[in-house]
DNA sequence: CATCTCCTTGGAATGATTATAAATACATTA
DNA sequence: TAATGTATTTATAATCATTCCAAGGAGATG
């Protein structure tokens, strides 16, 4: 069991940020930390389970409020809407044209010629393609591996 | 003076990507050649001075069917909208955080470990920070460079 | 308990983009 | 050149994610 999850250490984390762990606050990073890459929609869907009150405009408020603290991170993967990602790390992203999950990837060292004079803040590295689950399944379907078995649906 | 830029040059070009020449067509891909990546709002300012009648969602269907047609890219930075740019060879981006102007970088070498196995299809490589002119105006406004006479503006 | 501040809510507003339907231009054939 | 069919363009409405705003609520402080 990961004690990073237990409530009052993300109780602790919100408060080290400078930021007040209100319940929404605490609930939301909660769900961050328990799912990859959610966008605000799902975050409100999910957490109006148990949360009934809880708004949309809360979702991107508090969002944006963990976002600006550091806690987590804005992530633009140019489909419709952003998705947010609770590891702060300097990593990169790869999203799967087919199901549309978005995987970590550890960030490559980056040598760019022509940034000499640039003062660089922030960098950004993205993927899209095809997952390994994914690409399995489309080549099973083309016919070309006769006899494989599907493989299991695992989210 | 660059031959590529010549409207019967331009004709040619898309032609060849198997696109209808059109007046509205021609004259985007003329102005994105002219201009650096500009915003769709950008391009309809600039365009209705001599084609009144040109419609924001015109310079939207063709700016889509250009990039279709692999004639150019589109570029979201994730500030409001979306920046064509007709250079459309594998490139990285930096946008100064100050002026808002993109600047076109070689794409370094990437060597992404934990991507083996994922089919990757496209890659987005991107900077923000401070240009070196915005760089040195905001040097000489700290006062830590007195003496220092203003650059020049150039666009 | 009174007060102050910050948080949350619901709904309206915004802004970029897309959809739709009508009008226009273009290309082809007669 | 006129007729016809197709592709393009236009104007406007619709959509969708996100932000704004005003009002209510919760918690801390005195």
């Amino acid at each position: 069991m990961n004690n990073s999850l237990s409530y009052s250490h993300l109780v602790d984390r919100i408060k080290d940020a400078g930021v007040r762990p209100s319940n929404v606050r605490v609930h939301i990073l909660k769900y961050l930390e328990e799912h990859s890459h959610p966008t605000a929609e799902q975050i409100y869907t999910a957490l109006r389970e148990t949360m009934p009150t809880l708004s949309l405009a809360s979702v991107y408020n508090t969002a944006t409020a963990l976002a600006e603290a550091g806690l987590i991170r804005v992530l633009g993967m140019n489909g419709a809407g952003v998705h947010y990602d609770c590891n702060t790390h300097q990593h990169a992203h790869f999203q799967c044209e087919l199901c549309g999950k978005i995987f970590d990837m550890d960030m490559p060292g980056i040598d760019c010629p022509g940034l000499e004079g640039f003062n660089v803040k922030k960098m950004d590295l993205r993927f899209w393609g095809v997952c390994p689950h994914c690409d399995a399944l489309a080549q099973a379907a083309t016919g070309l591996y006769f006899g494989e078995s599907e493989e299991d649906e695992k989210q």
